[in-house]
DNA sequence: ATTATCTATAGATCTATAGATAATGC
DNA sequence: ATTATCTATAGATCTATAGATAATGC
């Protein structure tokens, strides 16, 4: 796999100026070695991820992923330093992908918008993209995005760390959603992406909750439902208090 | 402090039958050893409830709750037969007061809002109701609130005992809201209750992770801001997710 | 010659239990 | 006599490391 995505890593960049080969020759067949060692990665960082969404960092011990995917547990240590590297690794692995994924769709947004975006739109472009991700990414985003809803409720596992990875995609929001809401105050702004990032942690983490509540009628592996609704019912929750609370304003000002 | 709840709810009990005492003579000073025991069994599930809340399940040891009390950490198995028990005492001595506050608070609203409920009304009694419990509690609901965020995204820890125990009031809200909206479809109902119970766990986790977002224009503890804004943006929410449904749906028809 | 994987093992820690000790209860 | 707490310890498990073995690389 890894292999793969160096190869056409190689043939995607600069393709007008192919007389200069970056190595000395592209290896014809994949080299086994290198093969060997980027899927025994890929399968242990696989392997953790689902253990780690399930039961989170200090339910899982380095035996039971060297289990999961049929190798000796000192295999672990070979290849990581210790049962943290494993962790950091596989969020290192998928956290840039949503960062950047999010960022190129609020950026495209921002230039279709011509100076003029709406809340919903600007919602859209990080909701909908997020939630393709997830949805469409296989088992491998389903368990990062579970393992995520967890470490976003569990400050002390690290989630310093994802903050700060997370925060240039939020702070572009939320200046999407100023310029659509020239009248907000700032805390309204960030309160509300508040209760939009918590009602997309929970959206992430596909507990089942709301199919046994809703007696099947709803699922939670169902993104499309998700999004059908998420960014237009965000959507008018911001400008429900920005209107509710800006004529609160001037009510009192009035007095 | 158990010793308190046995003599208030002796005393709260049927003051109308006062020559028919349930017990020999209630005792003048509490008892010495049950005063110990329950003074034990508070502590160390004060200090069980606290380490969860931060490291999880897994990530506390009987020795670290012994020790945080300062007692040895055979006594933990004289209280209690094992580590999971402990964690469902933990659960057990919250989870039915905010179930309970809240059923009281949707009763006392329906009967006030006399057969035309609210949107925002249910929510504020359903929402605000907790969040006065959550942030007027001291630090065992502090705790207790950011335990009950992480079970809440992982759904392995035995949430379904969890759920199962919120049902009802969950239920009862959107009883309520399906009044208030008689328009809306089932669907809806659940997911809008699904984004307001996603943003409502992230904001009892108090992650600081708006704090320093926002640069320091909104604080995680500043559960008064929430009650300002969270039970207004939600109605908006619904009332607007239905209202263009609700439109989408006509115009499909007419199609 | 280098790399990937496994074997063996040390040392720490964790849960759980049996039984001793010190306090209160009647 | 009963209850609360502690001591001692067994057995399991966990992390981490040293070193052997079996592959691939040049």
């Amino acid at each position: 796999m890894t292999a793969v995505s160096i190869e056409s890593a190689f043939y995607r960049g600069a393709p007008d100026r192919l007389e200069v080969p970056p190595m000395t020759t592209p290896p014809r067949q994949p080299r086994r070695k290198a093969e060997q060692r980027a899927e025994s990665l890929e399968q242990l960082l696989d392997a953790a991820e689902e253990l780690f969404s399930q039961h989170g960092f200090y339910g899982v011990t380095i035996k039971d992923i060297a289990d999961k995917v049929g190798v000796h547990k000192s295999l672990i240590h070979y290849y990581f330093t210790d049962k943290q590297e494993v962790f950091d690794k596989v969020m290192a692995r998928r956290a840039p992908v949503t960062s950047g994924r999010r960022m190129e769709a609020l950026d495209a947004y921002e230039a279709a918008a011509g100076g003029k975006p709406t809340v919903e739109g600007a919602l859209r472009a990080f909701l909908d993209t997020d939630l393709d991700t997830y949805s469409n990414g296989g088992d491998g985003w389903r368990h990062f995005g579970a393992l995520s809803a967890q470490i976003n409720n569990t400050p002390a596992w690290g989630a310093e760390v994802m903050d700060r990875l997370f925060d240039p995609v939020v702070l572009r929001l939320i200046g999407l959603l100023r310029q659509a809401l020239p009248d907000a105050t700032e805390e309204d702004l960030f309160w509300g992406y508040h209760f939009v990032t918590g009602a997309l942690t929970l959206s992430l983490a596909r507990t089942g909750r709301i199919d046994h509540l809703s007696g099947g009628k709803c699922r939670s592996d169902d993104f499309e439902a998700i999004k059908e609704r998420m960014a237009s019912f965000m959507a008018h929750g911001f400008i429900g208090i920005c209107h509710d609370r800006a004529a609160e304003r001037r009510k009192q000002t009035r007095e």
